[in-house]
DNA sequence: CTGTTAGCGCATTCAG
DNA sequence: CTGAATGCGCTAACAG
């Protein structure tokens, strides 16, 4: 059977105290004499009594606790950023409350649960929000912070990762790298990330007098990105050049190139990815990549959830944080 | 500036009664006119009324939370488990507060924010948790429950998947496919998951009348399982077969074989691994293993846990889950 | 079915 | 510095 927890009452008694001088005792600010502190705290080791969360928060208004909103955590990345931010945040003694949600649908119900739930503010890893749901945080004052999402209003701050820029290096290298069919491979329809990414490698290759030879849409996904790659290279003449959205679907390209069409990388053709997730390293892939500075990106977002819950503003920030382009042996320069 | 969220009170006055009779409205079992509470929710909605499920927690004693420990987020196999376990419990209206904790001194920490949150049971994804900490957990009647890992004491509960009898499986196929010098690889010295697994595969060998030709250990660290798969191939004589603790590890011994020893898999060494993690389908590695039930294993715990927080006993229970071997082309029958 | 009442466990006034 | 009193927002008896 459940016991009933010990309560700041029964060690006021055992210790011979009042109630307040015990909760004085499990407040860091709070004055109190060592004599009687000494005394609480031997009675509340003697009970194991532990303070309740629960009824602090609910006086304190204050939760400490920070909801985490993902769609998938099978991408190594995202997966990073969560175990990151878990621990970034433990150290200020704040606690994540993890919430899964796919589609937009989904997360209007979990945004119900998180507004119940008396978050202190709002982490959206890899999710989208309706701009309707961040008005209501935002009208609540509740923090939200987004990584690498785009969402059309004002009042949430964002953390991104130079998109644009890292897009743009690829191209440059590709071109510099004496390719001349470069295909791209797109993530998602309506992601922002791909779609900046797509952009700055766009601008890179305008830029040389050169074009997107061919495109095609991997939705980030490993079998829809082998789809893409067979149509790709389905013609006679096909691309001496891939650049995927993101180093899963990079990976996926190289696996069907080299199990499906008996090709080389990089000597027929060279590929690049974006990420730099742990795979990308490993002997069977030296993939060339753009990495995203994950710690970083983390370290950005906390501070923006923390110090806007300590001055009680919501204020809608951006940040975007350089990337740093990763030459291996899959797009390297003179190929 | 922070509003001061709607209350009961004052939808209470929109509407025109009790504060108790909004309570009811958003209890699912109270009983409630339906013309009340028709009012009363056009007042909740005018307001933007969300329930205070702090103050609910204060007085049912319930959070309605579960606390997941966790060691690392990095392994694919645990990532998908927390994603499985999140959207299982968010179905039962529970939520995931997550912990993250790697050595067991973190652990002693983390545990006594997890009893300060009052959350309702605790789920252990791969960490450790000392038998003085699960004591205390069982006298308060917090239900816990650890997935494939081992500790040494009455009340908590257990589910894991057979890995005695992978092991044993993979035994047999290696000889079955005539391997004659097999080696293991196995992950952290102290896991019970590796020496099951160990257990089972020398006892297959043993009845075929074989022995395990080498043995190394990988931490389940790719860069460690690299180091080790060097030292075993260091040899003029080197194994025919490597039987690997985790997929992790074996495909770092394919990459490896492949990219340093030029050795071909499977032709020259056949590998098995064990988890079927996405990464063993690629086209790269096609790797034999055995596939561990994550669903399943996620199913039992949810199901233990819900179980014992609803009686309020908790019982320590063990459960085995079968695994299933899948055969692809790094290991096949008469290679 | 509804309103009234009494707390849940704790932080925080306010006197002393 | 300490104790007594108050109430956070809500659920759960209890009468009506």
């Amino acid at each position: 059977m459940k016991k009933r927890p010990v309560t700041s009452q029964q060690v006021a008694e055992l210790a011979g105290v009042s109630q307040s001088a015990v909760s004085r005792c499990f407040s860091p600010k709070a004055s109190i004499a060592p004599k009687t502190k000494a005394k609480v705290l031997a009675a509340a080791k003697q009970l194991g009594y532990r303070p309740n969360a629960i009824a602090r928060s609910l006086i304190t208004r204050s939760s400490r606790t920070i909801a985490v909103v993902m769609s998938q955590l099978d991408n190594p990345f995202y997966a990073q950023m969560l175990e990151y931010a878990s621990r970034r945040f433990q150290q200020h003694g704040y606690h994540l409350l993890l919430f899964m949600s796919s589609d937009e649908q989904e997360t209007t119900s979990v945004m119900s649960d998180i507004l119940q739930s008396q978050a202190d503010g709002i982490l959206m890893l890899a999710a989208t929000l309706s701009s309707s749901l961040a008005k209501e945080c935002v009208a609540r004052g509740i923090p939200v912070v987004m990584i690498n999402r785009t969402v059309a209003f004002e009042g949430v701050s964002q953390v991104a990762s130079d998109n644009y820029h890292g897009g743009y290096w690829v191209g440059c290298h590709l071109v510099e790298s004496g390719c001349e069919r470069i295909a791209f491979l797109a993530g998602l329809a309506d992601s922002s990330t791909s779609s900046q990414r797509r952009q700055g490698f766009l601008d890179a290759l305008a830029e040389h007098g050169a074009a997107c030879w061919a495109e095609a849409i991997g939705d980030y996904d490993f079998a829809t990105a082998q789809a893409a790659t067979r149509a790709l290279f389905s013609r006679d003449v096909y691309p001496d050049a891939v650049f995927a959205a993101n180093d899963h679907m990079a990976i996926a390209v190289i696996d069907t190139l080299k199990a499906e069409l008996g090709l080389q990388v990089p000597q027929d053709v060279a590929v690049v990815g974006f990420d730099n997730i742990p795979v990308a390293a490993w002997p069977s892939y030296q993939l060339t990549t753009v990495q995203q500075p994950i710690e970083a990106m983390v370290d950005e977002a906390t501070a923006l959830l923390l110090g806007q819950i300590a001055s009680g503003q919501v204020t809608g920030e951006r940040k975007v944080l350089p990337v740093t382009p990763i030459v291996r042996a899959s797009a390297v320069s003179g190929t």
